[in-house]
DNA sequence: CTCCTATACTTAGTATTGCTAAGTACATTC
DNA sequence: GAATGTACTTAGCAATACTAAGTATAGGAG
């Protein structure tokens, strides 16, 4: 199949996979990249012109700030993200958006019950 | 919240159900239109030029096929699409696709287990 | 020192797609 | 015949994942 649809659908949702990696501690880019790629096993493998644009959509909008650390030594400098206030509202709204946009669309498909302990019946 | 997110998210899941409200039988644009409305209580209201793209679009990869009905009388003219033996294997892969992909999803905002059981803190 | 690799960030440009808005055509209603 | 409702078409816009190239630094190989 196409990898077109898997591009496609990740629209809307990264943001919020991002904003909710950044929900424990700030967290730097190349970071980002491997929590998302080891987290999803693989699916969520963003590539830095896919990332850094998000993030810094979501500074534009106020949901994260960024500061660059002082490197210790020799170390290189590596720009924080860290979530505000308003980017952890956001998050729990996004997070409400996907759960009702998912259950519609798994009752249009046929997949009607997502509360996830019914036994399904395959095939 | 922006209604940005919710337009994102459907990119990639508006072809999937159209294939599958053409898996029963044959329908005209208008027809999908208002079934997709109210079998979703209103969140995938699609103007006409978001819907005829997408047949257009299923039509050159062979995903469905369209006739003109020959209008009995004074009907007017309508365009029927029906889904072919490719779109219904599309459908199954898309269909599989966005349940892998939902389940990701889930599991990377901790929604993991939504038995319904839980006790959820309110904000 | 130069060259290569790895890390880390930036950015220009492309493709896809949902949407807006306008249009055509026909039938019915007023 | 003007307005309304149905049905389809299309040009153009906006948002965003991705490609591809670039900058900069550090460490190791030669």
């Amino acid at each position: 199949m196409n990898p077109k649809y898997e591009q496609q659908m990740k629209k809307g949702v990264l943001e919020m996979l991002v904003l909710k990696r950044l929900e424990s501690e700030p967290k730097y880019g190349y970071q980002l990249i491997s929590e998302l790629r080891e987290e999803s096993g693989g699916m969520f493998t963003l590539k830095e012109g896919t990332l850094y644009p998000i993030l810094y959509r979501l500074e534009d909008e106020r949901l994260v700030e960024s500061r660059w650390s002082e490197p210790k030594g020799k170390e290189v400098s590596r720009k924080y993200y860290g979530i505000t206030e308003k980017g952890n509202e956001e998050l729990r709204e996004l997070t409400e958006l996907w759960r009702s946009f998912a259950a519609h669309v798994n009752e249009m498909t046929g997949n009607n019950k997502v509360t996830g302990n019914e036994e399904v019946q395959e095939g």
